[in-house]
DNA sequence: GGGAATTTCGTAACCGGTTTCGTAACCGTT
DNA sequence: AACGGTTACGAAACCGGTTACGAAATTCCC
């Protein structure tokens, strides 16, 4: 059995109020008393039971939940996801609060709320949630963060880049490389992703360049297969792009294999851009061009902005970070036939 | 305020204990007043506090660590531990067991352990930690499972793949290749890394071949970074190797960049092989041969052992998975000047 | 030296559950 | 009618903490 603070006041000759006292720094304890029961503290190395303490004071479990999409396949697989949860891991930590992993399937991340075990939520990849998540958040007022833009409502904070922003900084750059016929690969699952798309449409009518719908590829997942298999399809044309955007890095490795594979060289035939600047972008061959977005601050930001709103501090709705264009060697100058 | 027991037993017309016995699916109950007590319950969504749950009961708070180490980077970047947590997180789901995510600094973590926020332990990277992690959590009879063979010590409980016999593998297909002057890169942190990397020396013994200290580096970290710089200074040299054995595919990818930029070409002029198969070994240019190792599965047999040790059921004390060489595009021949 | 103020500490209730044990009500037997 | 055996339920203690309140002991002041 383990020791309680029942056993530390019956060892030092007080009663549990006056251990409690000492263990939460409260005064009107004798100096001596304070050290003979700090004594007895160290000596049993001995921690107060959380969950007593969370009943006990009608308060914080200090617990907050990493909540995650049910196929969580492609987010611990993709570097960008892996290194927002490290920022958001590492925040809580440093704030003395607990992270716990939930999946989001059913509605049981409700259940994990309902029961005290967590305070609220950190929204890790909050479009690949059934539809109505962010509803059922909202009705039951759970705290919340997402770190996507979700939609354009006021009712819900959420940090991000600028997603139209990083698009244009990519499409400027294809562009004024000399390329035409751009395509984009990618799945617009939230807002956040539609803006991204939406650049890519926005660059080309700005430019006076023609929008060519069938050069818009929607795959279902966002994992290097599905960008390996659009842009095989892609190549397959008679008319293929000489330059595809793709809506994240992991699919864009996947879309250079493709086209390699294809019989294509990278940027000399075709001109490759990814988004997010996973630490592989730097080393895959050849090195990819991107946007960096500041995935381990943005994990950082919605845990610190969650832990404000759970100490009703009064914080922006959201927090827009910077973008910045990588160029690599996976675009060139389009090809001069 | 909640919903509580009482409150749901005031409503019903009975008290706490009966409503008790319908939550937990216990006898002694008229099934009439088990269904006017199951519609309050669903009428106000209720769900027992689990804190109080876990007091009164004395016992399980359902909960368990995943143990990682402090410089959390390289877990979080490499592709290969982000499976084995989802492998853990995934099992631990569908157990009804949840995930609390832990950093190894200090002794922090034996503190979550005694404030009862946790069961037990998943140690993720067990090489990583100061060296008396083990020690402490043995001590203290803390329940854990490790991911990786630490020692010989029959004490602990793993769940590991054949080190040697993956590395001889690598080694005999490289020897197969005719290659002779093979090296190899990688950090001997634990037990599970010292015996991949004497594979490399055995392999070499057992063929005549000789053992070139020179061609065994050591990096701090083993990460991308690590892999590139340690290939870069082998391929200065004026007798470089022919082939290259990294402990990881994340250093692999690295080490197949430096090889690129001395001029060299892989695997015509060096071969590569790397370890783990991570996702994106099939993307990289060339495709990466290297030792699959379960991941995912490893994962998931490391919570399903520490659950069974929480439940008191024997066990055996480790558990070795299958390797498989996979051949891809990054060894071949060696070249014959 | 006596009354007030202050310091120090304990009693008991409470948080939201579980569990032990006792008992009233009902049943069927003889 | 008396008895024993179920069935259905509640009172109260308990888990390990916190906290409101009261009171004893000490100090201060005139």
């Amino acid at each position: 059995m383990n020791i309680t603070i029942g056993e530390i006041a019956r060892q030092a000759g007080v009663s549990k109020t006056t251990v409690s006292r000492v263990l939460n720094n409260k005064p009107d304890v004798d100096p001596a008393t304070r050290e003979k029961i700090m004594a007895l503290i160290n000596e049993y190395n001995f921690q107060p039971n959380a969950f007593a303490k969370a009943i006990s004071r009608q308060s914080s479990s200090q617990h907050i939940g990493l909540l995650i999409p049910h196929k969580a396949e492609y987010v611990f697989s993709n570097a960008f996801y892996t290194e927002v949860m490290r920022g958001v891991s590492t925040e809580l930590d440093e704030q003395g609060y607990y992270l716990m992993l939930c999946y989001a399937h059913d509605v049981n991340y409700m259940d994990i709320y309902h029961q005290k075990r967590v305070e609220g939520f950190v929204l890790l990849s909050p479009g690949s949630y059934n539809k109505n998540i962010i509803e059922t958040l909202n009705a039951e007022e759970v705290p919340f963060v997402s770190t996507s833009k979700i939609s354009e409502q006021e009712t819900m904070t959420y940090v991000d880049i600028d997603n139209h922003q990083g698009g244009m900084l990519v499409m400027e750059h294809l562009i004024a490389l000399g390329h035409r016929r751009i395509a984009y690969i990618g799945k617009p699952s939230l807002t956040s992703s539609i803006e991204r798309m939406n650049s890519h449409r926005v660059a080309l009518e700005k430019h006076g360049l023609p929008y060519d719908p069938s050069l818009v590829l929607v795959p279902e997942t966002s994992s290097t297969e599905s960008g390996h298999d659009a842009a095989r399809f892609l190549m397959q044309d008679d008319n293929p792009p000489t330059a595809i955007f793709l809506a994240n890095d992991v699919m864009a490795v996947g879309a250079i294999k493709a086209i390699q594979e294809s019989g294509f060289r990278v940027p000399e035939d075709v001109s490759v851009v990814g988004f997010d600047d996973i630490p592989l972008a730097m080393y895959v061959n050849p090195t990819l061009t991107t946007v960096r977005q500041p995935a381990y601050e943005k994990g950082r930001c919605a845990a610190r902005m969650l832990i404000e709103i759970l100490q009703k501090k009064p914080i922006p709705h959201c927090q827009i970070m910077d973008v910045e264009l990588i160029v690599r060697g996976s675009t060139g100058p389009v090809k001069t036939t």
